[in-house]
RNA sequence: GCGGGUGUGUUGAAACUGGUAGACAAGCAAGACUUAGGAUCUUGUGCCUAGCGCGUAAGGGUUCGAGUCCCUUCACCCGCACCA
């Protein structure tokens, strides 16, 4: 019988869905583990062979888990809430429901062909009114709550009211003033913001929906703009944020790219007093160098910054003005582009050196950000760069604080060296004088210690139809939170998906958007919004009670192993860890840290192929050969290339203009020139999974992108030596089949067969544990080789193999499986039982070498101690020959390991 | 500029806490069986002046021993970027 893989797939698959054989349910008598994958945004362009690489690994690493007795929960959901499906809907007026609902059935389709082993009883759908209940009450729940310093955690506002009012600061005020008051304070509140507006999209977008100016999706310009927001009070949650990533275990880069984003900096507050000439301010600025408070020459303002207004003298007012215009004109794009520009303009006021009562200017530049400390700085030109800059540019002095550095040419910004020009701070090393600087600033009332930080709220509305909306209403201009009874807030239907003529969100065109003969909310969630907690969904995912059942999170607690890229570093994994954080504080989840190991897989990129065609002919020349003519690269059908060899026939019927094409080749080959590109439809090197599944079958492709390299590498797909792992598998088939007799024997496995298998086991274990999975399918291939060099066909052997690859190439390990007798789905095998009791022999190999040069082994006892061994050694026959009859100086032992003998 | 990472044959890549570098594949070459083969099988395949020689981006160091540890330099990739 031949390796049939299309009929034996098919089979399987079919099996699986019938016996509900991946359902899973919450077994307390089991230990849980939950692998996770960053679940798809469901595109109209479907899957291509780079999405399920992380699909392919979790699944394995889930299948194996299984078989080692965990109960493993391993669902698969859409992230469908989206601005692809909504401009798709202004184009064409097709509800974003049902072009949503068609991609998901084709990434459906496409997921089922390679044989994925999620639970799919637990599916969630953003866009789904039952899922997005949940996403709507965590606002309401945010909204209802504040973040109390004094406990450090969120805590329900009725505490902040209680307060208020035990301090007399409550009664009294109007309800207008109340509201105002608490929305200073709640998790969820509104406030006027800079945001991102993306004039082209209708929307706001946040920091990492925007790249160099353009937005992610789409590529439109994006501009600055103030709008009233709902935001997300994410820096209240900045220190743990922080202070968790040391208790998960992700990559170093991955951590240091949130650290970064959180962007804590230790420093102090400082008061400068300011004066406009008729009337005196504190000024309060925000610096990480008390220490060089001696060397401030002048002063800099944000031209976003209120004290601009206040600190513009009449004689200034037309040149401050003018360039206030001509800062705000400018795009984010072009403040970017002009990065290394240098503006300004002097306000006409002067501040005063709090240690030296030194008058010094102070200026207005975009180089300081109004969003970052207090939107005003200190300028220390001989110690930083920016301020060099301004400094030179505008000529204004710069004083040396640190001794014999040279600020002839740049700014000396290191904190090394020791001071000088520096009052009492003259003759400390820079590391002792911050300290010293910013403990004098306290005792004298100038300042305090402060820590910043650089991440910002989240913003948190956006001006589109296809998202959540929020559960809020205005009474008399109050936004008034919904009671949870009232959800979920379904989405209204609306006769287009535009903003409207007055310029409001596309929600302003639905009839009766009112609660109680309240407006609702007209801006939507984000995207963010929805992925946020999805993985707490699974957990529990048609409970319409909560969230997430106690019971049920108890149980399930966090993700184990969450599989996915890194393009969410900065976007999706800190909000998902704020929320949880969130949800922690009010008691709904019990781990502080929602995602305990997280693997970025690599991205696999596309390799392009291209023909060369002679300038004006219909002439292709081969590769080697296109630098004796003049020619136009041309991408080509990487389906119409194998290894690099155009297949002409094929070619010619691609496209008509190629029906005649005559071609120069080499040694009787055409053979294409390639290069690593993105994958996409217009350079042709798109590979779908759907015709490697009809080529090779899914176990093919599960097996062969596991051996492309290292998961968490980026690489090119490459169809080179998927033949090899291809014929793996009809080898191991061939194990179990000669011809068509199934040959498996209960005969006694010889110590030869046994040792191939144990060399496998262990090997398997520890490289699946370390996600080495292409060293994994290697192993495989080498135990296969031995075990058809041995001719063996035996059970005792071939049971376990069959269970070790199933995570792998579940398909065909379930059809032999089945083949050996068994009735049940190879997924509920216990590998551990499968294990013929063979130890390794309690023996070790050791190289022993003389002066270093490795000259012999010797085979000992692994339970002797250094100096058993030793005396082993100096026994040996060996040992006399390479002492060449001088004596040992030294023998030194690494027990487990080797000997060396130093003549 | 700052932070993180990588550098090994013709190619993808192995090498666990330092211990015979290049496993396993791909490619290439030769051979076998074939009417034929992009099928199957066998063998060879880091480099050269062929020594028991040289080789893991380059140079230096620690060590009996370094792809692996330390220092310097170079190249590439990723992230952040006027964050005071």
């Amino acid at each position: 019988m031949e390796y049939n893989f299309k009929e034996i797939e098919k089979k399987w698959q079919a099996w699986w869905a019938e016996n509900h054989t991946f359902k899973t349910e919450t077994d307390p008598s089991k230990p849980k583990y939950y692998v996770l994958d960053m679940f798809p945004y469901p595109s109209g362009a479907g899957l291509h062979v780079g999405h399920p690489l992380g699909y392919i690994a979790s699944d394995i690493y889930s299948r194996y888990k299984r078989l080692k007795g965990f109960n493993v929960l391993h669902p698969m959901g859409y992230d469908a809430f989206g601005l692809p499906a909504e401009q798709y809907a202004i184009q064409t007026g097709q509800h974003p429901a049902i072009t949503t609902e068609q991609n998901i059935a084709r990434y459906r389709q496409q997921m089922d062909r390679i044989g994925f082993s999620y639970d799919w009883s637990r599916e969630v759908r953003t866009c789904d009114p039952k899922y997005y209940k949940w996403t709507q009450w965590a606002f309401l729940k945010m909204f209802n709550s504040w973040y109390n310093p004094e406990t450090d955690k969120a805590e329900p506002i009725d505490t902040l009211i209680a307060k208020f009012k035990a301090e007399g600061r409550w009664d009294g005020l109007t309800e207008k003033e109340q509201s105002d008051l608490l929305m200073q304070y709640r998790i969820a509140y509104q406030g006027e913001t800079a945001v991102n507006w993306c004039p082209k999209l209708g929307t706001v977008l946040a920091n990492d929906e925007v790249k160099d100016g353009y937005s992610v999706r789409g590529g439109f310009p994006v501009e600055q703009k103030k709008m009233l927001q709902w935001q997300l009070r994410v820096s209240a949650y900045a220190e743990r944020l922080l202070a968790g990533l040391d208790t998960i275990d992700w990559t170093d880069s991955l951590k240091e790219m949130q650290r970064n984003w959180i962007g804590k900096s230790q420093g102090a507050e400082m008061v400068f007093k300011v004066s406009n000439g008729s009337q005196e301010y504190d000024m309060t600025i925000f610096t990480t160098r008390a220490d060089t408070i001696f060397g401030v020459t002048f002063m800099v303002l944000a031209p976003e910054s209120e004290w601009v207004e206040k600190l513009t003298t009449p004689g200034q007012k037309e040149a401050v003005d003018a360039y206030l215009l001509q800062a705000k004109k400018k795009t984010e794009r072009e403040r970017i582009a002009e990065t290394r520009k240098v503006t300004g303009v002097f306000s006409g006021s002067y501040a005063f050196n709090p240690l030296t009562g030194e008058k010094v200017p102070v200026w207005i530049s975009e180089y300081v950000l109004a969003g970052y400390g207090t939107g005003a700085i200190m300028a220390v030109p001989a110690h930083d760069s920016r301020d060099y800059a301004f400094a030179k540019t505008f000529n204004l002095p710069i004083i040396p604080l640190i001794e014999s550095c040279d600020i002839s040419q740049e700014s000396f910004d290191a904190k090394e060296g020791i001071m000088c020009n520096s009052g009492f701070l003259t003759g400390m090393s820079v590391k002792e004088a911050i300290p010293a600087a910013i403990d004098y600033i306290e005792e004298h009332g100038l300042g305090r210690r402060k820590i910043n930080y650089r991440l910002r709220d989240a913003i948190f509305s956006r001006q589109r139809y296809w998202g959540e909306p929020f559960p809020i209403y205005y009474n008399n201009g109050i936004a008034t939170a919904m009671p949870e009874s009232a959800l979920p807030l379904e989405l209204p239907e609306v006769d287009k998906f535009l903003p409207t003529e007055s310029g409001e969100p596309p929600l302003g065109r639905a009839k009766g958007w009112e609660y109680d003969g309240y407006p609702i909310e007209k801006s939507t969630m984000p995207g963010f919004a929805g992925s946020s907690a999805y993985y707490l969904r699974y957990m529990d995912p048609h409970n319409d009670e909560a969230l997430v059942s106690r019971e049920a999170d108890e149980y399930w607690r966090d993700v184990d192993l969450y599989i996915g890229g890194t393009e969410h570093a900065t976007g999706h994994l800190i909000y998902s860890r704020f929320w949880n954080k969130f949800l922690y504080d009010l008691g709904y989840v019990c781990e502080p840290e929602p995602f305990k190991k997280l693997i970025n897989q690599g991205m696999i990129q596309g390799r392009s192929n291209f023909v060369y065609r002679i300038v004006n002919t219909n002439t292709f020349v081969s590769c080697g050969l296109k630098d004796n003519y003049e020619t136009t690269e041309i991408h080509v059908l990487v389906n119409l290339v194998n290894n690099d060899r155009l297949d002409i026939e094929a070619f010619k019927a691609w496209m008509p203009e190629y029906h005649d094409a005559e071609f120069i080749l080499e040694n009787g080959e055409y053979i294409c020139g390639w290069a690593v590109e993105k994958m996409s439809k217009s350079m042709f090197n798109v590979v779908n999974p759907d015709d490697i599944c009809d080529r090779y079958g899914a176990d093919t492709l599960r097996l062969y992108e596991m051996f492309l390299g290292p998961l968490e590498q980026s690489k090119p797909w490459d169809t080179k030596g998927i033949d090899g792992v291809h014929r793996f598998l009809r080898k191991f088939w061939g194990l179990f089949y000669d011809r068509d007799d199934f040959r498996v024997s209960d005969e006694a496995p010889s110590p030869a067969e046994l040792k191939a298998l144990h060399k496998l086991i262990a090997k398997e274990e520890f490289d699946i544990e370390h996600f080495s999975f292409n060293t994994t399918v290697s192993a495989f291939m080498i135990a296969v080789n031995e075990l058809s060099d041995l001719k063996c066909c035996k059970r005792a052997i071939l049971e376990p193999m069959t269970i070790l690859l199933s995570p792998f190439a579940p398909h065909i390990a379930e059809e032999l499986w089945h083949d050996l007798g068994h009735s049940e789905s190879i997924s509920y095998a216990k590998f551990p039982e499968y294990v013929a009791a063979y130890t390794v022999e309690d023996s070790f190999e050791y190289p022993v070498s003389f002066n270093g040069k490795l000259r012999f082994k010797i085979t000992l006892s692994k339970s002797l101690t250094p100096k058993e061994v030793e005396a082993a050694v100096l026994a040996d026959p060996n040992t006399a020959k390479y002492l060449q009859g001088g004596v040992a100086r030294k023998v030194i032992v690494v027990p487990g390991k080797i000997v060396n003998v130093v003549c």
